[in-house]
DNA sequence: ACATGTGAAGCGCTTCACAGCG
DNA sequence: CGCTGTGAAGCGCTTCACATGT
């Protein structure tokens, strides 16, 4: 582990109790803030609440949490406030990842430009099916669920990542916990039981369509 | 997760009084009463609490908001309450949806079994790439660009859904907007600025992945 | 007896408004 | 003067506790 950055955040941050809705909405502003390029040097709260659509007020809260990165008058300056975000959400240190099922969604994280330029780093591609173990996918060796245990040893892997068809992500989560990973992020459309002391997050890429559907079908209920 | 900027989207769009917050959870529920399956007639908020990982009061209080589903001294019918869930949310429609972005990211949503299970018919694949253009991906024509509007027209399509390279995406929502969408769910890692009066939800993959990354961090600080 | 449905209390986030500082 | 940083007020969600109904 990389110490360095982590006196950095302590050097100047409060961090004591940073909101989780804050948390969440901090890889927001990271995004606005690299959309902003290299070519500007400031930023204001109420700019960059626009870019990431929420209240210049909440940029300026959520940000007091984290330490006191701008400059009253003047602004954000938009590579510090860029790399003192980083730092706060740990993207500063290397996350090696290992991802199990290596069907469509499992290639798109593979090389999902989000993820290399966030730290995260993926140390390894399984399957279960024999006939993808073996072969590569962008360079990299698929692997058999076999090699779990060594390949997460030797990595320092500690987030897995569950791309497999929703009947094996149970069994997934126990092989990932088994193999001595203790953060998963399950993208498979299945609530998984916790195996042990795991933290398990689940994305289901159809919870913001079935959200947008609520939403849509109320306007059309309210017009008539 | 997300959780990200739909307060300032849909603020005015809640004239029911459902809170916004309950209208996330819903589809987590649906998906542990699907979870369920058929055998079992009855479930408990509590059990119901345990498999969403939320508190028994808040299942209770969620569900009131949308009517009087349960029964007093036995608890709620399964099958009753996952219709009354898709109801709600407008899962019982059809939604037409196109994807604009036919890479593994669009191919992974083509096929998702959460998409057709919950209404959502994809009436088009779209790709910039003229080696693309023409060809199917799991018996779908890929179209080119040009045929938006006519497509969109065509089939009754409200929902676009973008999975182009981040360099792309401004202008394929600019592109579905011209085409007459008025909801996009946009999954490029990029902050797209909203052409018109289209709502805008973006879902980004690496963003749970960061939040991951932030309370591990903060872990390993607090563990010295 | 038992589990839901629900006012009311509690708590955390959002927003306001202005103090603070370049 | 301009924009950030921040107590305090406001608001919405969560949790509690028990009335309610079967």
């Amino acid at each position: 582990m990389d110490f360095a950055p982590i006196d950095r955040v302590y050097r100047d941050c409060v961090n004591e109790n940073v909101p989780n809705v804050t948390v969440q909405r901090l890889p927001v502003y990271l995004s606005c803030l690299e959309s902003l390029g290299t070519e500007r040097e400031r930023v204001s709260s109420e700019e960059l609440a626009t870019l990431a659509g929420v209240t210049p007020a909440k940029i300026r809260k959520d940000l007091s949490y984290l330490g006191t990165f701008g400059v009253r008058g003047v602004g954000y300056d938009i590579e510090h406030l860029r790399f003192q975000i980083r730092v706060v959400l740990g993207l500063e240190e290397e996350w090696p990842v290992v991802i199990v099922g290596v069907g469509n969604l499992g290639r798109a994280l593979a090389n999902y430009g989000g993820f290399q330029e966030h730290g995260f780093d993926v140390v390894g591609l399984f399957d279960a099916d024999p006939a993808k173990v073996g072969t590569e996918y962008d360079g990299m060796l698929i692997r058999s669920l076999d090699e779990l245990g060594p390949t997460i040893h030797e990595s320092g892997a500690t987030i897995g990542i569950i791309t497999t068809p929703a009947s094996a992500a149970q069994a997934t989560a126990q092989a990932l916990a088994d193999a001595g990973i203790k953060s998963i992020l399950n993208f498979a459309p299945v609530v998984i039981k916790p195996p042990g002391d795991v933290d398990i997050r689940r994305v289901d890429l159809s919870t913001e369509l079935q959200v947008l559907s609520f939403y849509l079908h109320r306007r059309g209920v309210d017009v008539e």
